[in-house]
Order: structure tokens, then sequence, then C-alpha cells
DNA sequence: AGCACGCCGACT
DNA sequence: GTCGGCGTGCTC
């Protein structure tokens, strides 16, 4: 018997199967999907997943096929369809093997083999000065390739290491180690007569007979929580067991992270007639076998949740399991405990980036076990290792967050819609403002189009009044609110209402310049200007780690003054706290929610009136369900706007829809201000979502723009800036000879090569083609990129990124 | 990726 | 003369 072996070590040149014999004992028990450890090359074994499993040894009889060594039973290993479904990911976004299977499986779950050496003879044979010092070294006692000898460098220390095992002077021994090792848990049992003993005690040794008298009443409990009910130590629990009393046993236990306490309790919720209506059409269609695939569109505060969680209820009756996915839990913990509340906490499996490794680890393998109905997560949580999926329901579907931006460039839809099709489910995808792409899909049939027009409290969506910050400084307003929005908050401070202000930061910092000569400090590494962080009084670089503080003398003209310009979300607190000496401001932004735990703190205070503005990023809008927000002020519209993207219109009506909705949730009328200086553009001007869809998807389709055509980004980067454009210059060519060949020159625009928006990163110099395909030629343009990516293969120092579905061509 | 082998310059 | 620098090729 033989089995298929990908080894989970992400390398291009060991990027197939691997054929490997199964011993005789474990060919009973080994299927497809298993992890495993395999022999691989020199280095001892590497863990890998089995792909396929044959009778027949698929390989030339001159290959030798090594004995597989050992099979992982730990619960951990993809199904059948998961594995169907990594492949398919690795077609789709030209990823390896091994990441695509790596996103089924928990992180930090990787096996690692830790060498150590010890010392055995000292040889007679003269040593060279390296194998005396590691000698030496090891006759303290043993040690780990990597405590031994660290100031050698890797080659000088494998060569003598080789030569000192050669000569039978050390001995090598190999063992694994799990990142994440099971956590468990002492529970004692009774297995004696402690009536008999409890007798038999006498009395000044008071602390045994607590813990005998104790453990009658509960003959089976955790060992700290007797230790901490009697405080006793533990040394009298132990004689117990040495007398055979009791025994300890070691038991798993699951860490589960916590869950976000709400001040509501939501449980006992009825549909209204809207989403009733949503509800038995998804309902109907699927169980018709119509539909499988749904997209509610449903204005903020219409109610969607509540949809999905009878969904889901209908689901788990079905006996299947679901999962939503939410853009990032830890900004929702609202759903969250929405959630909780109705299906019971011990049925919701939580997977989201705050989480420790061990509780993931966990999570994943109750996951696994079946010991949850709902997988709530972020984006990964559509990984999660299940087969009965009955539902996956991605919520606030527009998210960017959606996409991941590393390797495997997937998409969280794409990825749930494969499972779905394998599973048998259903996929609902719901926003208030869905992306253009998906609105243009239901539009054409290829989902069921749901809507849900009306907010469940009857209360009108707030209108956007839109101030023009030109005549605000025609008539000498020169601060960052316009006189409406500063009477609007005063306003509300007096009616101890709340008030949101967004900043969205995105394109846009806080940067320092030079009053003399206008010298401004930018990153040695990156070519950006260093953002300023007024709290730390320094500057950072977004893009790589680069940090400074601030000179004291311009380093061109020696000035000593500095400009701060723009406005951080800092400064806008530094502001609102002189206007508004007596209001309590709070921020939310990346630096104030860094911290686990942070954002639910800053939500919880709002939630309990502690709060009576909140400066916030994007963060603000989504998602959050605050009673008493009645104002919400966007300040400077125009950086969304005017975003170097095709979709920058769409991502500020989607933005500044979702911030709206945060106000007037409770039973007042909210109130929307938003400050620009370009007051007339389209996406500020229209009355609902529809309108702004059809004004939008005209642009697109004049500019074939995504949905007409799929944007293909390459950058090629290299440390030398020649190199970079040089090799961009060739994949040019490289790729228009292609299109030739299969006659597609017309069909696909192929923009020339050209220094990238951000022409360096961390001392890389980026190139970028830009391709625009139909997605009908995109399995021909994927061909001749992944044929590209062959020839890079060959090239040192000179790297190339793709991404197949570009939003982002920064 | 990690490791071994092997070919060359620059040191005890 | 050897040491260790890096380029090359292989991993079932």
């Amino acid at each position: 018997m033989f089995a298929e072996v990908v080894v989970l070590r992400n390398a291009q040149a060991i990027d197939r199967p691997f054929t490997y014999k199964v011993p005789e004992h474990l060919q009973s028990r080994i299927k497809v999907g298993d992890r495993v450890l395999a022999p691989f090359g020199t280095s001892g074994y590497l863990e890998g997943i089995v792909k396929g499993v044959t009778f027949d040894n698929p390989l030339d009889e001159a290959i030798k096929v090594k004995d597989l060594q050992y099979l992982f039973d730990d619960g951990i290993y993809l199904s059948k369809n998961e594995l169907i479904s990594a492949a398919a990911i690795r077609e789709e976004t030209l990823c390896s093997h091994a990441e695509a299977i790596a996103l089924f499986l928990p992180s930090s779950t990787t096996v690692t083999q830790i060498k150590t050496y010890r010392l055995r003879t000292v040889p007679e044979t003269p040593l060279k000065k390296n194998e005396r010092s590691i000698l030496s070294a090891l006759a303290m006692g043993d040690l780990t390739h990597e405590a031994l000898c660290p100031e050698l460098s890797d080659q000088a220390k494998s060569t003598a290491i080789n030569r000192l095992l050669a000569l039978g002077a050390i001995d090598l021994t190999y063992h694994y180690e799990q990142q994440v090792k099971n956590r468990t848990v002492d529970w004692i049992v009774v297995t004696g007569d402690l009536v008999g003993a409890l007798e038999s005690t006498p009395a000044r040794q008071s602390a045994r007979k607590k813990l005998l008298a104790y453990l009658i009443e509960h003959p089976t409990v955790k060992r700290s929580d007797v230790q901490n009910a009697l405080k006793i130590q533990k040394s009298v629990i132990d004689r117990l067991g040495g007398e055979g009393l009791i025994k300890i046993d070691a038991l798993d236990e699951t860490r589960s992270p916590e869950f976000m306490k709400s001040f509501e309790d939501k449980s006992q919720i009825s549909l209204n007639a809207a989403q009733n209506d949503v509800y038995e059409t998804i309902i109907r269609q699927y169980s018709n076998k119509e539909s499988n695939n749904f997209l509610i569109h449903g204005v903020t505060g219409s109610g969607k949740t509540e949809v999905y969680a009878q969904v889901i209820e209908w689901v788990i009756k079905s006996g299947k399991k679901a999962i939503l996915v939410v853009p990032e839990i830890s900004l929702t913990p609202q759903i969250v405990a929405r959630f909780a509340s109705r299906f019971g906490e011990s049925r919701i499996a939580l997977l989201h980036s705050k989480i420790t490794p061990g509780e993931r680890y966990d999570q994943w393998k109750g996951i696994r076990r079946g010991d949850y109905d709902i997988v709530i997560g972020a984006r990964s949580a559509v990984f999660a290792p299940l087969d009965d999926i009955g539902a996956i329901i991605i919520d606030e579907c527009h998210e960017t967050s959606y996409r991941s931006e590393k390797r495997p460039k997937y998409d969280t839809y794409d990825v749930a819609r494969h499972r779905i099709s394998l599973s048998g489910g259903l996929l609902i995808s719901g926003s208030a403002t869905p992306s253009i792409q998906d609105y243009y899909e239901s539009l054409r049939g290829n989902r069921t189009l749901l809507k849900l027009t009306s907010r469940h409290n009857q209360l009108e969506l707030p209108e956007i009044k839109i101030i023009d910050m030109r005549e605000e400084l025609l008539s000498g307003n020169r601060s960052i609110l316009s006189r409406e929005l500063k009477s609007a908050i005063e306003d509300r401070l007096s009616a101890a209402e709340q008030v949101i202000i967004l900043l969205n930061r995105k394109g846009h910092s806080t940067f320092v310049s030079c009053r003399a000569c206008g010298f401004t400090l930018s990153c040695p590494n990156c070519d950006v200007t260093l953002t300023y962080f007024k709290g730390e009084r320094a500057v950072r670089c977004n893009y790589c780690h680069y940090e400074t503080y601030i000179p004291k003398k311009c380093p061109k003209c020696e000035s000593t003054y500095f400009k701060y310009f723009g406005v951080g979300t800092e400064k806008v607190e530094e502001q609102l706290t002189e206007m508004f000496p007596k209001a309590r401001i709070a921020r939310m932004d990346r630096t104030t929610t860094s911290r686990k735990g942070s954002v639910e703190q800053i939500i919880s205070d709002v939630e309990a009136e502690q709060t009576d503005i909140l400066i916030g990023t994007q963060m603000v809008a989504k998602g959050l369900d605050f009673k008493k927000v009645t104002l919400i002020g966007i300040l400077s519209a125009d950086l969304q706007l005017n975003l170097p993207q095709y979709h920058a219109s769409e991502r500020a009506y989607q933005l500044f829809t979702q911030v709206a909705g945060r106000a007037g949730r409770g039973d007042r009328k909210g109130e929307v201000i938003l400050q620009t200086y370009s007051p007339d553009h389209y996406a500020l001007n229209q009355p609902d979502y529809e309108h702004f869809y059809e004004a939008e998807i005209k642009y697109r389709k004049a500019l074939n723009y995504p949905p007409f055509s799929n944007l293909v980004s390459l950058v090629i980067t290299s440390g030398k800036s020649e190199e970079a454009e040089n090799y961009a210059m060739r994949s040019e060519r490289f790729i228009k000879a292609k299109l030739l060949k299969k006659g597609l020159q017309n069909a696909v625009e192929i923009y020339p090569a050209n220094p990238a928006l951000l022409k360096k990163i961390d001392n890389q110099y980026r190139w970028q083609i830009i391709i625009k395909a139909n997605p009908s030629d995109m399995a021909d343009v994927r061909e001749i990129i992944k044929a590209l990516e062959l020839h890079f293969q060959e090239v040192k120092g000179c790297k190339i990124q793709v991404d197949l579905n570009a939003t982002n061509i920064l």
C-alpha cells in the first residue's frame, strides 16, 4: 500500500506529492487527509498530509520509496471534501499544496523537529577549532541544534557536527514537538473506601478530614476546585492518591474563549413579516432545490441577524452545522453575545484573531469532534473542520476583510461557495451595502436577491446632511468641525445623547515636515512619509517597521521648527476636548484597540453611557448597535472619495451608509452630518442603494471595470531598482507573447509595466503590471501567469506577487 | 525549505 | 596545505 503525501513545507521545489510505502501496521487505519510524519531528504522527518492512497506503486521501480514513519491520531486531519476544496483554492489562487492545506489546519500546530546532540567520546584524531568548541559545549550537557554554539555560522556548524558524528564522537537524537499541546486538568476519582478512612483519621489531621468529607459528597471533582474550595495543600490530596483511595486522571480540557457579555438579552425574538418572508423564501427555495445561494440586501437595522439565527435554527434541526462568518469578531461582540444567549454558549465555537493558539487548537478539535452546532468567526472560520455544513452565512459581505491580503489570496465567498457545493448546504450573504459585484451577480440571476427594506423599529434611516467645507472656509471657520456639526454636538451633549465621529484614515496620515525648508520626514526603506504618533512623540512607517524620534533639528536646514500635517484621531480628540471640556471622549483606532479586550471595554463604556463622544476610524462603522447614539459626524469624506481605486466611490458609499446606520437605533431619529470639499460627488447624492448601484454600474461598464472584467495585478520586486524594471519589462513581453499565441491579444488588455504607486517598500523596489481580462478568459490568463511564476523560480533576487482578483492596485 | 556535495579563494 | 564561502541539485 502506498500513500501520496504533501509535506507541509512551503517551497515551490517540493510543491508536489511524494510517494511513501504504508507500513503493515498502519494499513488498516490510514485514510486520505490524515496527518503523517514522513522521512524526507536528509533532514529527518516532516509533517505531511495524505493526499491519496493506492495499492500499486505509481513510481518507476528505480525510485526508492521510503516507509511512512508515523500516523497521527490526535484528531487533526483533513476530510476528503476539505482536500478537494484545498485543491480548488490552489488552482484558483496559484498557491502551493502546502499553503492551501494549511488553511484547513489549526494554525500553529505544526510539528517541529528538535535535534539534540550528546557527547559520546572525545576522539584521538586531531580536531579542528570548531569541532573542539562543540565538544567542550557538549561536555556541559546535551544541547539542541539551536543552543549549540550559536556563534558559528549554519554551514560551519553543520560541517563540524557532521565530522564529529562520522567520528562517533557525538550522538544525534531527533524528537518532535507539537507547538500547541493539549491542556489537561487533573480530576480526582474516588477508588477506595473514604468513609472508613474518614473514621480512622485522627481529629488533628483537619485538612485530611475536610478533604475526605468533601470527596464523599463530590466523588469526581477537579483537583484545583478542591484545593480552592477547602484551602488545603496539594500534598494532602497526593497522600490519598498514594494510599490508593483516589486516583488522579489528567483529562483534556477545552480552552474556550470568553464570550462578550451584552447588556440586553435578545434570546426571545420573533420575526416580523418582512423577516419571516425572507426566511420562508430561503427555506422554500432551498428545499425545492431552486437556489442554494442567497444575497440579503437589508438596510441597517432591518434585522438580518434574526433571519440568520432562524435559518441556523432550521439547519441545526435538520441535523447539520452552520458557519457564521463576520468581518472581525472582536469588533462585533454584540452579534456573538446575541447568538450565545439564543443558542447557548456551549453550542458555539468562536474563532477569531484574538484567541490564543491554545484556545484555537482546542476549538478546532472540538469542532471536528462535532461538539458544536455553530461556528462563529472571522474569515478563517470558513475553513472550520466540518463536513456536514448545512449553511454558511457571510455577514456584512461587502467588507474588504473577507479577501485575504496575504498568500494565498483567497476570497471568503469563493471558498464558502465551494464548500457548500460539496456539502449540499446553503449560502447566505448579507449586507446593507452589497458590493457592486455581488449585486450585479444577483441581478443576473446567479444568486437569489432578497430584500429587507424597513428597519424593525419602524424608524426611518437618518438622512445624510452634506456640509460644503469650502463655504466654511470662506466664512472664516478654519477648525475641523463645521459650525453645523459643532452646534449639533452641543445639542446632543445637553440632551445626554451620544455622538460618533468618523475619521477615516485610509490613504491619509499625520506627517511631519520642516517649517523652514519643507523637508518631510520619510521612511529610509519605503517610498512613503512617516506617520506621526503624538502620544509617543515618535514617527513610524506603516509599511516596514521603521520607527524613530522626531529630530531636534531639520536634517536638511537645521531649523528647529516642525509642522504637523493632517488630522489624526488623536488630533480630533484633542480639539474636541478643547471645544467640549465637559464631554467624556473616547477613541477607537488601531492604537487604542491593540490590546486584548480593549475594544470590548470601549464598546461597553459607550453602552453604559460612560462615553459621550466616540471618535474612530472605519471600525466605528461596523455592526455596532448603540441605542443612545443620535448623531454621526463624518469628517473629511474626500479622502475616501479620492482614493486611486476603481471602486473608491463604492467604498465611500458603503462606509458612509454603514456609519450612518449607527445613528438612531433606539427610539429617537438619528442625524448624520458629512463634511466634504466635493459636495456634488455622485456617491454622496443618491436617495438609496439602488440609485447608487445604477450610477456606479454605468461607470464600470463604460470603463470595462469589474464586474465586467477581472483585474490582475503583478508586482515585481527587487532590492535593485534596475532589476525590478528589467524583469517587469521582460514579464510584460512574456505575457504579450503568450496572449498572442492564444489569440487573446485583443480580448485581454495589458497595461505597460510601471513603477508601482508605492515605488519602494522595505527596501524592495516595486514595478507593476496590470491586466484586464474578461471573466471568461481568466482560465487562460491564470495559465500564463502560472508559467510566468515558474520562470521566476529561476530568478534570484527578484520576486513576483500575483493577485488574480486585484481591487487595491497600490 | 533544508541539506549535502563540490568547487574555489584566503587564511592558520 | 585546509577552512569555509557560495552555487547546484535533490528530496518519494
